[in-house]
DNA sequence: GCCGTTTTCGGCCCGACTGTTTTCAGTCG
């Protein structure tokens, strides 16, 4: 069993905290955990590359040192710097390093002087005062860290953005309504940057009046404790309703952070908490180079100690030489190379979208008649939609027999007359656990358009999932593969399968890939997306509703796709009507080059 | 340990907050 990237990163991110731990070189330090980070959002498996005899020093923040160590974990299964700093110090003090206020110094100290090497444990001696006694801390310090264990207890990890983003919105109105006049009020950190999970949500803000918006923000019936109320910073955990764990029963809380800054100012603060992390050491390395530094504030010259504000973003980046970089980009991957070479990609948005092609209504497992959805289709100015309720096999969802799909065939075709948008007439086929459809083939041949998915067997073994898979790809039916890993954010795992082989059997066959938009899924999600980007294998993003109120909800699939780096060129549903059908009724694999003919040829990759 | 339009050596992002402290260490983002 070959390493996974995430394993891999895990892997440098412990090293980091251990040689922390030692009172290592910060920079050591540093470069390790840079390099986790990096290795988290590749887009392609490390150990495949090593078995492919790849260069890993062109990755940034991997060199020989890294590089090294990456090779000797693929092919001997350990890194002994790993395994011996490990050995060196008391097990468990890792798991310390989980706790909010306890770092690298603090866990040391609790090990090495109370033998404790637990969460409970910790939580025990924190209770009992032998954590106040220790040098350097006190009842206070023990206190705070004995209310971090509990928060985080109840908080349950991070926030799904599908959860995140509405709770933040419903905020930021309510902000506006019962809050001061406010200039500007707007999400920065992950949740800017549309990552899947959030931690906290940050805000920003600008308004005359600081201390009241934060007042504002403590009395909102939402919040359920206060941590900061300070004159630039206010921090509250609102209660969530997250009906995607409705079975837990712990309640579960979401962290704000608002700070405010002065008008013309903001640019700097706005680009400072919008992140990434990785994003802004580089930006700051860079801007290093050139006698500058960054802070929250503005741009100083190192000579000179004159700061400069900046009213935006995009004048603060001017300053640096850059063109104003997309928050979905700013991972500290690639942006900072492709900002200055002038090719950053001028990304696909929600407007550019001219079809959605995964629809169920209240045939199958939807809740709303055909009409209804077509009617929210039209609402958004489609040119196109695919209606596509679930095959016969998925008997939960009431899927249609090849009669009653014949007979909703006939329905649409009456529909056709009523509206101006096109109707095409699909399905979302199973796929069965041996591969194949879930329909007769000449069934499949009569539909417009075929979404096949995963929907059961989901335990399969990595070479069975990735046969399933390219089987359901080589039938000439099959326009798109729908949410390819069936993964539900927070509640089920991946299914196992090989990515490279599964998206090389997608390009050679002609086969769409969907980013399912469905906030509970983003399925693609970004990594996969970008890898399947570069290869010039057509994406669409579908929003799978099954209610008209979701037809709207592409923004995260959109997300996605930006963060993939993916133009207008790169969506199949952004072509127009005549030349989306020309590619469906063009066989596959042929109709790729439709496709491609409108701009997405394979990018190559930068590795 | 990484990296380079000053450099293959000598740098490496920056500030806020907290709590324990008389000048700062540790942690966080």
């Amino acid at each position: 069993m070959q390493p996974a990237n995430d394993e891999i990163a895990q892997l440098f991110e412990n090293l980091g905290a251990l040689l922390e731990m030692k009172g290592d070189s910060v920079f050591k330090i540093r470069a390790y955990r840079r390099a986790a980070e990096t290795i988290r959002q590749l887009t392609f498996p490390l150990a495949q590359a090593v078995h492919d005899g790849r260069k890993l020093t062109g990755i940034p923040g991997i060199g020989k040192a890294i590089s090294d160590k990456i090779h000797e974990l693929v092919t001997t299964g350990k890194v002994q710097t790993y395994e011996r700093t490990r050995a060196e110090l008391p097990a468990g003090a890792l798991d310390l390093l989980a706790i909010p206020g306890i770092g690298p110094k603090t866990a040391m100290l609790i090990g090495a002087e109370l033998g404790i090497s637990s969460v409970e444990g910790v939580e025990q001696a924190a209770a009992d005062g032998r954590l106040a006694a220790l040098p350097r801390m006190g009842q206070r310090a023990a206190d705070s860290i004995l209310r971090h264990i509990r928060a985080t207890r109840s908080m349950g990890g991070r926030t799904p953005i599908g959860d995140a983003l509405p709770a933040a919105e419903a905020v930021i109105a309510a902000l506006r309504e019962r809050g001061p006049e406010t200039a500007l009020l707007t999400p920065a950190g992950s949740l800017r940057r549309w990552e899947e999970t959030i931690g906290d949500v940050d805000l920003v803000a600008v308004t005359p009046n600081p201390e009241e918006l934060g007042r504002a923000l403590t009395a909102l019936p939402q919040v359920r404790e206060t941590l900061v109320n300070g004159p630039r910073k206010t921090s509250v955990i609102l209660s969530l309703d997250r009906p995607s764990k409705a079975q837990d029963d712990s309640a579960p809380g979401l962290q704000i952070d608002l700070r405010t800054g002065e008008p013309g100012a903001i640019g700097a603060m706005l680009q400072y908490f919008t992140g990434s992390q990785q994003h802004n050491i580089r930006l700051r390395d860079f801007a290093n180079r050139m006698g500058l530094s960054l802070n929250e504030y503005g741009i100083t010259g190192i000579e000179s100690g004159q700061m400069e504000t900046f009213a935006d973003e995009a004048a603060f980046y001017a300053r640096l030489g850059l063109p104003w970089i997309p928050p979905e980009l700013r991972a500290g991957m690639w942006e900072l190379e492709a900002a200055q070479q002038g090719r950053l990609p001028q990304l696909v948005e929600a407007r550019h979208l001219r079809g959605d092609l995964h629809i169920h209504s209240d045939w199958s497992d939807g809740s709303d008649p055909i009409e209804t959805m077509i009617e929210a289709a039209a609402a958004l100015g489609y040119e196109y939609m695919a209606l596509t309720d679930h095959s016969q096999g998925l008997g939960v969802a009431n899927g249609l027999t090849p009669e009653r799909l014949a007979a909703q065939k006939q329905v649409l075709g009456e529909l056709q007359q009523r509206f101006g948008l096109r109707i095409l007439a699909g399905s979302e086929v199973d796929i069965r656990a041996d591969g194949r459809m879930d329909f007769p083939d000449e069934v499949l041949a009569g539909l417009d358009v075929v979404v096949a998915s995963v929907h059961n067997a989901m335990s399969q073994d990595s070479p069975t999932m990735t046969r399933r898979i390219i089987r359901a790809m080589e039938h000439p039916s099959v326009t798109i593969i729908g949410h390819l890993s069936t993964r539900l954010l927070g509640q089920r795992p991946p299914t196992d399968f090989d990515l490279e082989t599964v998206l090389q059997a997608a390009l050679e066959t002609g086969t769409a890939l969907e980013i399912n938009a469905s906030p509970a899924r983003l399925d693609l999600r970004d990594t996969h997306a970008y890898r399947a980007r570069e290869m010039g294998i057509p994406l669409v993003i579908n929003t799978d509703s099954h209610h008209h109120s979701e037809l709207p909800g592409g923004r995260f699939g959109v997300a996605v796709a930006r963060r993939a780096w993916c133009e207008p060129r790169h969506i199949l549903n952004t072509l127009p009507l005549s030349e989306f059908l020309r590619f469906i009724q063009t066989p596959k694999p042929g109709r790729l080059r439709i496709f491609q003919a409108a701009g997405a040829a394979p990018s190559g990759g930068n590795v």
